[in-house]
DNA sequence: ATTCTGACTTGCT
DNA sequence: AAGCAAGCCAGAA
């Protein structure tokens, strides 16, 4: 279902400029909340509508099962990669990876404000939904 | 309540 | 560089 998470997450997926990328590890930390392999699953379910390509594991390999498509973004968005990219596109054979250390998304100020407010906004729905507890103790 | 599973990470061979 | 085990977090069975 699409959860107040699920939302969170795309919205914030939606923020990563072309050419950029970050780790799964990455968008759970920026989003204050749960750890990559929440993000993973929200990915795998209902990540089709954002530019899913741009998050990928921390080493900088694509998600598993899209590394052809995801190669041919990167090229077409002139995301920095390693490897012999140009051999597996023309024998299917090579082993590549995107530069995450040179591709990381370095968010700029205006971007933090828009991480903060969709963080802030999750932070408070979570809360309101364990809050209910206290009449229960004692 | 318990167990299993997964578009994850990290550390150790 | 490549494989493996153990953490880790939530949702589903």
């Amino acid at each position: 279902m699409r959860t107040e998470y699920v939302e969170a997450v795309l919205e914030l997926v939606a923020l990563i400029p072309a050419g950029t990328a970050v780790a799964y590890g990455d968008v759970a930390e920026l989003l204050g909340s749960g750890g990559p392999r929440q993000i993973g699953s929200v990915m795998s379910h209902y990540g089709s509508a954002v530019p899913w390509w741009r998050v990928l594991k921390s080493n900088g390999e694509a998600p598993p099962g899209h590394e052809r498509e995801a190669l041919a973004l990167y090229l077409n968005e002139g995301t920095p990669l390693r490897g012999s990219y140009l051999d597996c596109l023309r024998t299917g054979e090579g082993r590549w990876r995107v530069d995450l250390a040179a591709a990381r998304w370095a968010p700029a100020d205006a971007d933090f404000d828009r991480i903060d407010a969709i963080a802030g906004r999750l932070e408070r729905e979570l809360h309101k939904l364990s809050a209910p507890d206290d009449e229960m103790t004692v």
